[in-house]
DNA sequence: TGGTAAGTTCGACGTACGTCGAACCCGCCC
DNA sequence: GGGCGGGTTCGACGTACGTCGAACTTACCA
């Protein structure tokens, strides 16, 4: 009752698109930069935190997740239970044109080196 | 040996452009973001060192010059006796096509909130 | 032949960052 | 109800990174 103010209490609330700096900062970690892959070839929809990393530990995952939200890029949901992530691609592209899809299609050309 | 092996030593070589994780660490920093910008706005040319940074040492200017090199994102010559560096703007568009143009928009934006 | 200015290199130092395991929380479903 | 799997938070730890000043090199100039 009194606990709750919002029917929805937002525990983790989505960010605005950061500077510069810290989208590349955000960008620039391995790990970080393989769950923006993935999260992007999943088609933009919100993807459960599991499908999204390999080699670390789930601590050091969910670290990554709470800086790649501070940084904007993505956003928090729970489907079906689940804790998901999305890639906001249109936010970030609005505020920094061209940068994720370059980032992304280089990302893409070093694992497939086609 | 205190004579030269090769009459031109190279004592400062071109590197090729790393991959995407190493470019974009070397980009996240603000002193080397603002450095490459300055590059940029001289037009692609050469530019005296002196002309590429506020605020900090020589020695942290040429330590961040240093890691721009190692990225591939620029290269040093000597013009008149002085230490130069220059963009190489084609090599890192064909290698990662569209993240250097795309970084150095955000940043200009930021610079010059229209 | 000094002297000065520009760059680089070399430690040293503090902080930020990535990593982990343990503890905890929350939904599910046996 | 009790256990279980998926996520998050919380220290802790080691390493990487940005920063500096001092020392050294080289080039230029009076």
């Amino acid at each position: 009752m009194s606990t709750s103010p919002s029917p929805e209490a937002p525990a983790y609330p989505t960010h605005p698109v950061a500077d510069v700096h810290q989208v590349l900062s955000a960008l620039a970690d391995p790990v970080r930069l393989e769950i923006v892959r993935r999260l992007s070839r999943a088609g933009g929809g919100p993807t459960p935190c599991a499908h999204l990393y390999d080699g670390v530990s789930k601590s050091t995952a969910s670290h990554h997740f709470k800086t790649l939200r501070e940084a904007g890029l993505t956003e928090r949901s729970v489907e079906a239970g689940q804790s998901c992530q999305r890639l906001r691609v249109a936010e970030v592209e609005q505020a920094l044109p061209g940068i994720l899809s370059a980032v992304l299609r280089a990302a893409d050309e070093l694992t497939e080196p086609q």
